[in-house]
DNA sequence: AACAACTGCAAACGACGTTCGCAGTTTACA
DNA sequence: TGTAAACTGCGAACGTCGTTTGCAGTTGTT
Protein backbone atom coordinates (compact mmCIF):
# COMPACT_ATOMS: atom_id res chain seq x y z
CA UNK A 1 0.00 0.00 0.00
CA UNK A 2 3.08 2.49 0.86
CA UNK A 3 4.33 2.25 -2.59
CA UNK A 4 2.01 1.64 -5.03
CA UNK A 5 2.29 3.69 -8.38
CA UNK A 6 -0.13 6.40 -7.93
CA UNK A 7 -0.77 7.99 -10.91
CA UNK A 8 -2.39 11.58 -9.99
CA UNK A 9 -2.34 11.74 -6.42
CA UNK A 10 -1.68 15.16 -4.97
CA UNK A 11 0.09 14.07 -1.85
CA UNK A 12 2.63 11.88 -2.28
CA UNK A 13 6.24 12.50 -3.72
CA UNK A 14 5.17 10.65 -6.55
CA UNK A 15 7.71 10.15 -9.74
CA UNK A 16 7.19 13.03 -12.24
CA UNK A 17 6.86 12.15 -16.49
CA UNK A 18 10.16 12.28 -17.95
CA UNK A 19 8.00 14.76 -20.41
CA UNK A 20 7.80 17.56 -17.39
CA UNK A 21 11.19 17.41 -16.37
CA UNK A 22 12.68 19.96 -17.09
CA UNK A 23 16.17 19.26 -18.87
CA UNK A 24 18.51 21.35 -16.61
CA UNK A 25 18.12 23.62 -13.88
CA UNK A 26 19.05 27.52 -13.51
CA UNK A 27 22.29 26.63 -11.72
CA UNK A 28 25.58 25.19 -11.41
CA UNK A 29 28.05 24.11 -14.57
CA UNK A 30 26.75 23.64 -17.91
CA UNK A 31 25.86 19.83 -18.27
CA UNK A 32 28.92 17.90 -19.77
CA UNK A 33 25.74 16.01 -22.07
CA UNK A 34 22.57 16.19 -22.92
CA UNK A 35 19.38 13.90 -23.11
CA UNK A 36 19.55 14.19 -26.70
CA UNK A 37 22.80 12.68 -26.74
CA UNK A 38 22.16 10.03 -24.09
CA UNK A 39 18.98 8.79 -25.94
CA UNK A 40 21.12 8.75 -29.58
CA UNK A 41 23.76 7.03 -27.95
CA UNK A 42 21.06 4.20 -26.12
CA UNK A 43 19.12 4.03 -29.74
CA UNK A 44 22.84 3.17 -31.65
CA UNK A 45 23.46 0.52 -29.04
CA UNK A 46 19.99 -0.95 -29.33
CA UNK A 47 20.14 -1.14 -33.26
CA UNK A 48 23.25 -2.63 -33.35
CA UNK A 49 23.57 -5.07 -30.18
CA UNK A 50 19.82 -5.07 -29.43
CA UNK A 51 17.89 -4.01 -26.19
CA UNK A 52 19.47 -5.85 -23.70
CA UNK A 53 22.78 -4.36 -24.80
CA UNK A 54 21.04 -0.90 -23.50
CA UNK A 55 22.36 -1.16 -20.39
CA UNK A 56 22.95 2.28 -17.81
CA UNK A 57 26.41 1.19 -17.60
CA UNK A 58 26.94 0.50 -21.75
CA UNK A 59 25.24 3.97 -22.64
CA UNK A 60 27.36 5.97 -20.22
CA UNK A 61 30.69 3.75 -21.51
CA UNK A 62 29.33 5.08 -24.82
CA UNK A 63 29.71 8.49 -23.85
CA UNK A 64 32.56 8.31 -21.59
CA UNK A 65 30.93 8.68 -18.46
CA UNK A 66 29.70 6.15 -15.42
CA UNK A 67 26.32 4.90 -15.03
CA UNK A 68 25.64 6.71 -12.25
CA UNK A 69 25.87 10.46 -13.72
CA UNK A 70 23.63 9.20 -16.22
CA UNK A 71 20.67 10.01 -13.43
CA UNK A 72 21.33 13.37 -13.60
CA UNK A 73 19.89 13.66 -17.12
CA UNK A 74 16.64 10.78 -16.45
CA UNK A 75 15.43 9.48 -13.34
CA UNK A 76 14.96 5.44 -14.73
CA UNK A 77 15.95 3.17 -17.55
CA UNK A 78 12.15 3.30 -18.25
CA UNK A 79 12.26 7.02 -18.83
CA UNK A 80 15.33 6.25 -21.18
CA UNK A 81 13.04 3.84 -22.79
CA UNK A 82 10.69 6.10 -23.22
CA UNK A 83 12.68 8.78 -24.76
CA UNK A 84 14.35 6.24 -27.26
CA UNK A 85 10.31 5.17 -28.40
CA UNK A 86 9.10 8.92 -28.96
CA UNK A 87 12.17 9.70 -30.63
CA UNK A 88 12.46 6.95 -33.38
CA UNK A 89 8.03 7.26 -33.55
CA UNK A 90 9.64 11.41 -35.05
CA UNK A 91 10.87 9.19 -38.14
CA UNK A 92 7.39 8.32 -38.94
CA UNK A 93 7.51 11.95 -40.31
CA UNK A 94 6.70 13.53 -42.55
CA UNK A 95 3.06 11.81 -42.43
CA UNK A 96 2.09 11.15 -46.35
CA UNK A 97 -0.47 13.61 -47.79
CA UNK A 98 -3.94 11.70 -47.50
CA UNK A 99 -5.02 11.62 -50.94
CA UNK A 100 -7.72 9.39 -51.99
CA UNK A 101 -9.96 6.77 -49.75
CA UNK A 102 -9.08 7.12 -45.85
CA UNK A 103 -8.37 3.35 -46.15
CA UNK A 104 -5.53 3.27 -48.78
CA UNK A 105 -4.19 6.26 -46.65
CA UNK A 106 -4.55 4.25 -42.87
CA UNK A 107 -2.90 0.90 -45.03
CA UNK A 108 -0.13 3.10 -45.92
CA UNK A 109 0.12 4.53 -42.25
CA UNK A 110 0.43 0.91 -40.96
CA UNK A 111 3.26 -0.02 -43.78
CA UNK A 112 4.73 3.08 -42.28
CA UNK A 113 4.50 1.31 -38.95
CA UNK A 114 6.23 -1.74 -39.59
CA UNK A 115 9.06 0.05 -41.85
CA UNK A 116 9.81 1.56 -38.27
CA UNK A 117 9.66 -2.05 -36.17
CA UNK A 118 11.72 -3.27 -38.94
CA UNK A 119 14.38 -0.41 -39.11
CA UNK A 120 14.22 -0.56 -34.80
CA UNK A 121 13.52 -3.94 -33.63
CA UNK A 122 14.11 -3.02 -30.03
CA UNK A 123 10.91 -1.67 -30.40
CA UNK A 124 8.84 -4.43 -30.17
CA UNK A 125 10.38 -5.24 -27.12
CA UNK A 126 9.34 -1.66 -25.64
CA UNK A 127 5.85 -0.49 -26.88
CA UNK A 128 4.03 -2.62 -24.40
CA UNK A 129 5.01 -1.86 -21.05
CA UNK A 130 2.88 0.95 -19.92
CA UNK A 131 4.96 4.22 -20.12
CA UNK A 132 4.45 7.83 -20.75
CA UNK A 133 3.25 8.53 -24.37
CA UNK A 134 5.50 11.57 -25.75
CA UNK A 135 4.77 14.02 -27.73
CA UNK A 136 5.89 12.56 -31.09
CA UNK A 137 3.40 9.59 -30.04
CA UNK A 138 0.59 12.22 -29.90
CA UNK A 139 1.26 13.47 -32.61
CA UNK A 140 1.21 10.12 -35.05
CA UNK A 141 -2.17 9.63 -33.00
CA UNK A 142 -3.37 12.93 -33.75
CA UNK A 143 -2.53 12.52 -37.92
CA UNK A 144 -4.58 8.98 -37.50
CA UNK A 145 -7.41 11.05 -36.52
CA UNK A 146 -6.93 13.16 -39.07
CA UNK A 147 -7.14 10.81 -41.79
CA UNK A 148 -10.01 8.81 -39.82
CA UNK A 149 -11.76 12.26 -39.89
CA UNK A 150 -14.53 11.57 -42.46
CA UNK A 151 -15.30 8.31 -41.40
CA UNK A 152 -18.61 8.29 -39.55
CA UNK A 153 -18.54 6.17 -36.56
CA UNK A 154 -18.25 6.28 -32.48
CA UNK A 155 -14.65 8.04 -31.68
CA UNK A 156 -14.00 4.62 -29.42
CA UNK A 157 -14.30 3.14 -32.85
CA UNK A 158 -11.12 4.84 -33.49
CA UNK A 159 -9.19 4.71 -31.39
CA UNK A 160 -10.05 0.70 -31.07
CA UNK A 161 -9.28 0.72 -35.10
CA UNK A 162 -5.73 2.54 -34.62
CA UNK A 163 -4.46 0.38 -31.71
CA UNK A 164 -5.09 -2.43 -33.65
CA UNK A 165 -3.78 -1.28 -36.84
CA UNK A 166 -0.27 -0.98 -34.54
CA UNK A 167 -0.63 -4.18 -32.93
CA UNK A 168 -0.79 -6.14 -36.24
CA UNK A 169 2.02 -4.17 -37.54
CA UNK A 170 3.91 -5.52 -34.83
CA UNK A 171 2.32 -8.71 -35.18
CA UNK A 172 4.05 -8.63 -38.95
CA UNK A 173 7.05 -7.15 -37.71
CA UNK A 174 7.62 -10.17 -34.92
CA UNK A 175 6.85 -12.61 -37.82
CA UNK A 176 9.80 -11.08 -40.23
CA UNK A 177 12.31 -10.71 -37.33
CA UNK A 178 11.11 -14.48 -36.02
CA UNK A 179 10.91 -16.43 -39.07
CA UNK A 180 11.94 -19.65 -37.46
CA UNK A 181 13.36 -19.18 -34.78
CA UNK A 182 11.48 -22.16 -32.76
CA UNK A 183 12.61 -25.61 -32.49
CA UNK A 184 10.71 -28.95 -31.89
CA UNK A 185 13.93 -30.17 -30.63
CA UNK A 186 12.92 -33.03 -28.53
CA UNK A 187 9.53 -33.36 -29.32
CA UNK A 188 7.90 -36.44 -30.60
CA UNK A 189 6.33 -35.52 -33.76
CA UNK A 190 4.49 -38.56 -34.35
CA UNK A 191 1.65 -37.68 -32.34
CA UNK A 192 0.34 -34.96 -34.73
CA UNK A 193 -1.02 -35.95 -37.70
CA UNK A 194 -2.70 -33.26 -38.98
CA UNK A 195 1.05 -31.29 -38.55
CA UNK A 196 2.70 -34.21 -40.58
CA UNK A 197 0.12 -33.89 -43.38
CA UNK A 198 0.42 -30.02 -43.66
CA UNK A 199 4.53 -30.38 -43.94
CA UNK A 200 4.11 -33.65 -46.48
CA UNK A 201 2.24 -30.99 -48.25
CA UNK A 202 3.97 -27.94 -48.09
CA UNK A 203 5.82 -26.55 -51.28
CA UNK A 204 4.97 -22.92 -50.56
CA UNK A 205 3.33 -21.98 -53.72
CA UNK A 206 4.86 -18.62 -53.34
CA UNK A 207 3.55 -16.30 -50.74
CA UNK A 208 0.38 -14.77 -51.22
CA UNK A 209 0.72 -10.90 -52.38
CA UNK A 210 0.41 -8.28 -49.99
CA UNK A 211 -0.33 -9.92 -46.87
CA UNK A 212 0.04 -6.78 -44.50
CA UNK A 213 -2.13 -4.78 -47.21
CA UNK A 214 -5.11 -7.37 -47.15
CA UNK A 215 -5.02 -7.88 -43.94
CA UNK A 216 -5.16 -4.62 -42.62
CA UNK A 217 -8.06 -3.73 -45.01
CA UNK A 218 -9.82 -6.68 -43.89
CA UNK A 219 -9.12 -5.25 -40.38
CA UNK A 220 -10.06 -1.86 -40.58
CA UNK A 221 -13.17 -2.46 -42.85
CA UNK A 222 -14.45 -4.73 -40.54
CA UNK A 223 -13.85 -2.37 -37.11
CA UNK A 224 -14.83 1.19 -38.93
CA UNK A 225 -17.57 0.26 -41.00
CA UNK A 226 -20.91 0.12 -40.20
CA UNK A 227 -22.17 -3.45 -41.02
CA UNK A 228 -19.33 -5.85 -40.90
CA UNK A 229 -19.39 -8.70 -43.83
CA UNK A 230 -20.71 -11.31 -42.94
CA UNK A 231 -19.15 -14.57 -43.76
CA UNK A 232 -21.68 -16.22 -46.94
CA UNK B 1 31.36 -15.80 -34.39
CA UNK B 2 31.97 -17.84 -31.49
CA UNK B 3 29.05 -17.60 -28.98
CA UNK B 4 26.17 -17.77 -31.91
CA UNK B 5 23.40 -20.24 -30.90
CA UNK B 6 23.87 -23.45 -33.39
CA UNK B 7 21.10 -24.56 -34.51
CA UNK B 8 21.87 -27.89 -34.87
CA UNK B 9 25.03 -28.46 -35.09
CA UNK B 10 26.74 -31.77 -34.88
CA UNK B 11 30.05 -30.73 -32.83
CA UNK B 12 29.24 -28.04 -30.04
CA UNK B 13 28.59 -28.37 -26.50
CA UNK B 14 25.08 -27.10 -27.70
CA UNK B 15 21.98 -26.58 -25.01
CA UNK B 16 20.12 -29.42 -25.43
CA UNK B 17 16.31 -28.61 -25.00
CA UNK B 18 14.41 -28.87 -21.93
CA UNK B 19 11.77 -31.49 -23.39
CA UNK B 20 14.63 -33.73 -24.69
CA UNK B 21 16.04 -33.56 -21.35
CA UNK B 22 15.09 -36.29 -19.52
CA UNK B 23 13.56 -35.76 -16.11
CA UNK B 24 16.22 -37.47 -13.46
CA UNK B 25 18.91 -39.92 -14.40
CA UNK B 26 19.08 -43.49 -13.54
CA UNK B 27 21.33 -43.46 -10.30
CA UNK B 28 21.44 -41.36 -7.54
CA UNK B 29 19.21 -40.83 -4.61
CA UNK B 30 15.39 -39.79 -5.44
CA UNK B 31 15.03 -35.67 -6.04
CA UNK B 32 13.37 -34.08 -3.35
CA UNK B 33 11.76 -31.77 -5.64
CA UNK B 34 10.10 -32.31 -9.34
CA UNK B 35 9.78 -30.73 -12.46
CA UNK B 36 6.16 -30.06 -12.60
CA UNK B 37 6.26 -28.95 -8.81
CA UNK B 38 8.56 -26.19 -9.89
CA UNK B 39 6.68 -25.06 -12.92
CA UNK B 40 3.17 -25.23 -10.76
CA UNK B 41 5.36 -22.86 -7.93
CA UNK B 42 6.53 -20.90 -10.73
CA UNK B 43 3.31 -20.29 -12.09
CA UNK B 44 1.44 -19.39 -9.11
CA UNK B 45 3.85 -17.28 -8.56
CA UNK B 46 3.17 -15.60 -12.02
CA UNK B 47 -0.14 -15.35 -12.10
CA UNK B 48 -0.19 -13.82 -7.69
CA UNK B 49 2.46 -11.17 -8.37
CA UNK B 50 3.14 -11.00 -12.11
CA UNK B 51 6.07 -12.51 -14.17
CA UNK B 52 8.48 -10.40 -12.50
CA UNK B 53 8.18 -12.22 -8.95
CA UNK B 54 9.05 -15.47 -11.06
CA UNK B 55 13.14 -14.99 -9.88
CA UNK B 56 15.24 -18.39 -9.36
CA UNK B 57 14.92 -17.49 -5.40
CA UNK B 58 11.61 -16.97 -5.78
CA UNK B 59 10.57 -20.01 -7.03
CA UNK B 60 13.20 -22.08 -4.66
CA UNK B 61 12.19 -20.14 -1.45
CA UNK B 62 8.64 -21.35 -2.70
CA UNK B 63 9.89 -25.04 -2.67
CA UNK B 64 11.80 -24.58 0.70
CA UNK B 65 14.93 -25.07 -0.93
CA UNK B 66 17.95 -22.62 -2.55
CA UNK B 67 18.12 -21.15 -6.08
CA UNK B 68 21.32 -23.27 -6.90
CA UNK B 69 19.32 -26.33 -6.55
CA UNK B 70 16.75 -25.95 -9.05
CA UNK B 71 19.61 -26.56 -11.50
CA UNK B 72 18.98 -30.05 -10.93
CA UNK B 73 15.58 -30.02 -12.76
CA UNK B 74 16.69 -27.14 -15.29
CA UNK B 75 19.04 -25.84 -16.99
CA UNK B 76 18.44 -21.90 -17.37
CA UNK B 77 15.75 -19.68 -16.70
CA UNK B 78 14.37 -19.55 -19.80
CA UNK B 79 13.82 -23.25 -19.37
CA UNK B 80 11.13 -22.83 -16.85
CA UNK B 81 9.35 -20.24 -18.82
CA UNK B 82 8.96 -22.99 -21.59
CA UNK B 83 7.59 -25.18 -19.37
CA UNK B 84 5.20 -22.41 -17.83
CA UNK B 85 4.02 -21.54 -21.18
CA UNK B 86 3.22 -25.22 -22.14
CA UNK B 87 1.95 -26.08 -18.90
CA UNK B 88 -0.70 -23.59 -19.33
CA UNK B 89 -1.42 -24.10 -23.03
CA UNK B 90 -2.42 -27.32 -21.75
CA UNK B 91 -5.14 -25.98 -20.26
CA UNK B 92 -6.80 -24.87 -23.72
CA UNK B 93 -8.14 -28.53 -23.33
CA UNK B 94 -10.56 -30.23 -24.02
CA UNK B 95 -10.82 -28.77 -27.57
CA UNK B 96 -14.40 -27.44 -28.45
CA UNK B 97 -15.83 -29.86 -30.74
CA UNK B 98 -16.22 -28.64 -34.43
CA UNK B 99 -19.80 -28.48 -35.75
CA UNK B 100 -20.54 -25.72 -38.18
CA UNK B 101 -18.54 -23.92 -40.75
CA UNK B 102 -15.16 -23.42 -40.14
CA UNK B 103 -14.95 -19.79 -39.50
CA UNK B 104 -16.93 -20.23 -36.39
CA UNK B 105 -14.67 -23.49 -35.20
CA UNK B 106 -11.70 -21.03 -35.08
CA UNK B 107 -13.30 -17.94 -33.81
CA UNK B 108 -14.36 -19.94 -30.85
CA UNK B 109 -10.73 -21.13 -30.38
CA UNK B 110 -9.65 -17.45 -30.77
CA UNK B 111 -11.66 -16.84 -27.81
CA UNK B 112 -10.40 -19.42 -26.02
CA UNK B 113 -6.71 -18.25 -26.40
CA UNK B 114 -8.29 -15.18 -25.05
CA UNK B 115 -9.42 -16.28 -21.89
CA UNK B 116 -6.17 -18.07 -21.31
CA UNK B 117 -4.44 -14.46 -21.68
CA UNK B 118 -6.98 -13.22 -19.57
CA UNK B 119 -6.27 -16.45 -17.19
CA UNK B 120 -2.26 -15.80 -17.19
CA UNK B 121 -1.55 -12.33 -18.21
CA UNK B 122 2.25 -12.89 -17.81
CA UNK B 123 1.36 -15.36 -20.81
CA UNK B 124 1.58 -11.91 -22.97
CA UNK B 125 5.57 -11.70 -22.00
CA UNK B 126 6.50 -14.88 -22.59
CA UNK B 127 5.43 -16.32 -25.71
CA UNK B 128 7.37 -13.55 -28.08
CA UNK B 129 10.86 -15.14 -27.40
CA UNK B 130 12.06 -17.31 -29.58
CA UNK B 131 11.60 -20.55 -27.21
CA UNK B 132 11.37 -24.38 -27.78
CA UNK B 133 7.51 -24.92 -28.60
CA UNK B 134 6.39 -27.93 -26.50
CA UNK B 135 4.02 -30.91 -26.83
CA UNK B 136 1.15 -29.11 -26.02
CA UNK B 137 1.29 -25.61 -28.11
CA UNK B 138 1.95 -28.20 -30.94
CA UNK B 139 -1.20 -30.22 -29.93
CA UNK B 140 -3.21 -26.72 -30.19
CA UNK B 141 -1.66 -26.01 -33.53
CA UNK B 142 -2.39 -29.41 -34.63
CA UNK B 143 -5.90 -28.80 -33.32
CA UNK B 144 -6.30 -25.74 -35.53
CA UNK B 145 -5.38 -27.52 -38.68
CA UNK B 146 -7.78 -29.79 -38.14
CA UNK B 147 -10.71 -26.99 -37.91
CA UNK B 148 -9.49 -25.88 -41.04
CA UNK B 149 -9.03 -29.26 -43.20
CA UNK B 150 -12.05 -28.31 -45.43
CA UNK B 151 -10.61 -24.85 -45.75
CA UNK B 152 -9.19 -25.15 -49.52
CA UNK B 153 -6.09 -22.68 -49.94
CA UNK B 154 -1.79 -23.30 -49.26
CA UNK B 155 -0.67 -24.60 -45.70
CA UNK B 156 1.38 -21.52 -45.63
CA UNK B 157 -1.64 -19.42 -45.78
CA UNK B 158 -3.03 -21.74 -42.45
CA UNK B 159 0.19 -21.20 -40.37
CA UNK B 160 0.03 -17.52 -41.16
CA UNK B 161 -3.64 -17.23 -40.36
CA UNK B 162 -3.28 -19.39 -37.27
CA UNK B 163 -0.25 -16.85 -35.84
CA UNK B 164 -2.38 -13.95 -36.80
CA UNK B 165 -5.10 -15.64 -34.59
CA UNK B 166 -2.73 -15.80 -31.92
CA UNK B 167 -1.36 -12.79 -32.39
CA UNK B 168 -4.67 -11.02 -32.39
CA UNK B 169 -5.58 -12.86 -28.93
CA UNK B 170 -3.01 -11.22 -27.49
CA UNK B 171 -3.47 -7.91 -28.77
CA UNK B 172 -7.04 -7.80 -27.56
CA UNK B 173 -5.84 -9.25 -23.81
CA UNK B 174 -2.96 -6.45 -23.47
CA UNK B 175 -5.84 -4.11 -24.70
CA UNK B 176 -7.52 -5.52 -21.59
CA UNK B 177 -5.19 -5.17 -19.45
CA UNK B 178 -3.87 -2.09 -20.03
CA UNK B 179 -6.32 -0.23 -20.45
CA UNK B 180 -5.49 3.58 -19.42
CA UNK B 181 -2.49 2.71 -18.01
CA UNK B 182 -0.47 5.48 -19.90
CA UNK B 183 -0.66 9.34 -18.98
CA UNK B 184 -0.04 11.99 -20.77
CA UNK B 185 1.42 14.06 -17.86
CA UNK B 186 3.55 16.56 -18.96
CA UNK B 187 3.29 16.84 -22.57
CA UNK B 188 1.34 19.97 -23.86
CA UNK B 189 -2.18 19.07 -25.50
CA UNK B 190 -3.01 21.70 -26.97
CA UNK B 191 -1.08 21.09 -30.26
CA UNK B 192 -3.29 18.23 -31.36
CA UNK B 193 -6.78 19.18 -32.63
CA UNK B 194 -7.86 16.26 -33.85
CA UNK B 195 -6.73 14.76 -30.33
CA UNK B 196 -8.72 17.38 -28.38
CA UNK B 197 -11.36 17.38 -30.45
CA UNK B 198 -11.69 13.33 -30.45
CA UNK B 199 -12.26 13.97 -26.48
CA UNK B 200 -14.67 16.68 -27.15
CA UNK B 201 -17.00 14.54 -28.66
CA UNK B 202 -16.05 11.34 -26.80
CA UNK B 203 -19.37 10.15 -24.61
CA UNK B 204 -18.58 6.64 -25.54
CA UNK B 205 -21.91 5.33 -27.22
CA UNK B 206 -21.89 1.75 -25.97
CA UNK B 207 -19.37 -0.47 -27.51
CA UNK B 208 -19.93 -1.86 -30.24
CA UNK B 209 -20.79 -5.74 -29.68
CA UNK B 210 -18.46 -8.73 -30.10
CA UNK B 211 -14.76 -6.92 -31.19
CA UNK B 212 -13.32 -10.01 -31.21
CA UNK B 213 -15.62 -11.81 -32.97
CA UNK B 214 -15.86 -9.64 -35.68
CA UNK B 215 -11.98 -8.34 -35.81
CA UNK B 216 -11.06 -12.50 -36.18
CA UNK B 217 -13.70 -12.98 -38.74
CA UNK B 218 -12.57 -10.57 -40.58
CA UNK B 219 -9.47 -11.54 -40.67
CA UNK B 220 -9.76 -14.98 -41.15
CA UNK B 221 -11.74 -14.47 -43.89
CA UNK B 222 -9.52 -12.21 -45.73
CA UNK B 223 -6.61 -13.96 -45.25
CA UNK B 224 -7.80 -17.73 -46.05
CA UNK B 225 -10.78 -17.03 -48.72
CA UNK B 226 -9.73 -16.88 -52.12
CA UNK B 227 -10.77 -13.60 -53.00
CA UNK B 228 -10.54 -10.79 -50.21
CA UNK B 229 -13.26 -8.75 -50.01
CA UNK B 230 -12.49 -5.76 -51.51
CA UNK B 231 -13.71 -2.72 -49.82
CA UNK B 232 -17.16 -0.77 -51.87
C1' DA C 1 32.15 37.06 0.03
C1' DA C 2 28.84 33.59 1.06
C1' DC C 3 25.48 30.42 0.28
C1' DA C 4 22.49 27.53 -2.42
C1' DA C 5 21.87 24.94 -6.40
C1' DC C 6 23.80 22.59 -9.42
C1' DT C 7 27.58 19.33 -11.69
C1' DG C 8 30.47 14.74 -12.33
C1' DC C 9 31.90 10.63 -10.51
C1' DA C 10 33.44 6.59 -7.85
C1' DA C 11 31.87 3.46 -4.68
C1' DA C 12 28.49 0.87 -2.75
C1' DC C 13 23.86 -1.68 -2.21
C1' DG C 14 20.67 -5.18 -3.12
C1' DA C 15 18.76 -8.34 -6.47
C1' DC C 16 19.34 -11.00 -10.33
C1' DG C 17 20.87 -15.55 -13.19
C1' DT C 18 24.19 -18.79 -12.96
C1' DT C 19 28.38 -21.64 -11.55
C1' DC C 20 31.13 -24.23 -8.44
C1' DG C 21 32.74 -27.22 -4.88
C1' DC C 22 31.71 -30.29 -1.45
C1' DA C 23 29.41 -33.75 1.32
C1' DG C 24 26.18 -37.22 1.23
C1' DT C 25 23.27 -40.95 -1.23
C1' DT C 26 22.07 -44.43 -4.51
C1' DT C 27 22.84 -47.46 -8.26
C1' DA C 28 25.59 -50.40 -11.57
C1' DC C 29 29.01 -53.51 -12.16
C1' DA C 30 33.13 -56.27 -10.90
C1' DT D 1 29.85 -57.61 -1.38
C1' DG D 2 32.90 -53.81 -2.42
C1' DT D 3 33.90 -50.00 -5.07
C1' DA D 4 33.49 -46.45 -8.37
C1' DA D 5 30.55 -43.69 -10.94
C1' DA D 6 26.59 -41.01 -11.18
C1' DC D 7 23.66 -38.67 -9.01
C1' DT D 8 21.56 -35.52 -5.06
C1' DG D 9 21.11 -31.00 -2.14
C1' DC D 10 22.98 -26.82 -0.93
C1' DG D 11 25.65 -22.75 0.54
C1' DA D 12 28.81 -19.62 -1.19
C1' DA D 13 30.49 -17.13 -4.70
C1' DC D 14 30.89 -14.57 -9.43
C1' DG D 15 29.60 -11.09 -12.57
C1' DT D 16 25.96 -8.01 -14.12
C1' DC D 17 22.21 -5.24 -13.49
C1' DG D 18 19.48 -0.66 -11.90
C1' DT D 19 19.87 2.60 -8.57
C1' DT D 20 21.50 5.41 -4.44
C1' DT D 21 24.73 7.98 -1.96
C1' DG D 22 28.39 10.89 -0.57
C1' DC D 23 31.75 14.03 -1.80
C1' DA D 24 34.41 17.43 -4.24
C1' DG D 25 34.15 20.91 -7.54
C1' DT D 26 31.53 24.67 -10.32
C1' DT D 27 28.20 28.14 -11.19
C1' DG D 28 24.73 31.57 -10.28
C1' DT D 29 22.35 34.73 -7.12
C1' DT D 30 22.35 37.98 -3.26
Amino acid sequence: MSDAPASTGDGGPERQSIWSRPERGSRGPAPAHSRDAIVAAAIALADTEGLAAVSMRAVAAALGTGAGSLYRYLSSRDDLLDLMTDRVVGELRPYPEAEGDWLEAMVLLGRRQLALFGAHPWLLDVIHRPSAVGPESLAWFDNCLRVLETVRCPVTDKFEAIAMMTGVASLFARRESAAGTFSFAGVDVAAYPHLIAAFGQASAPAPRADLVGRTLRSLLTGLLLAEPTEVG
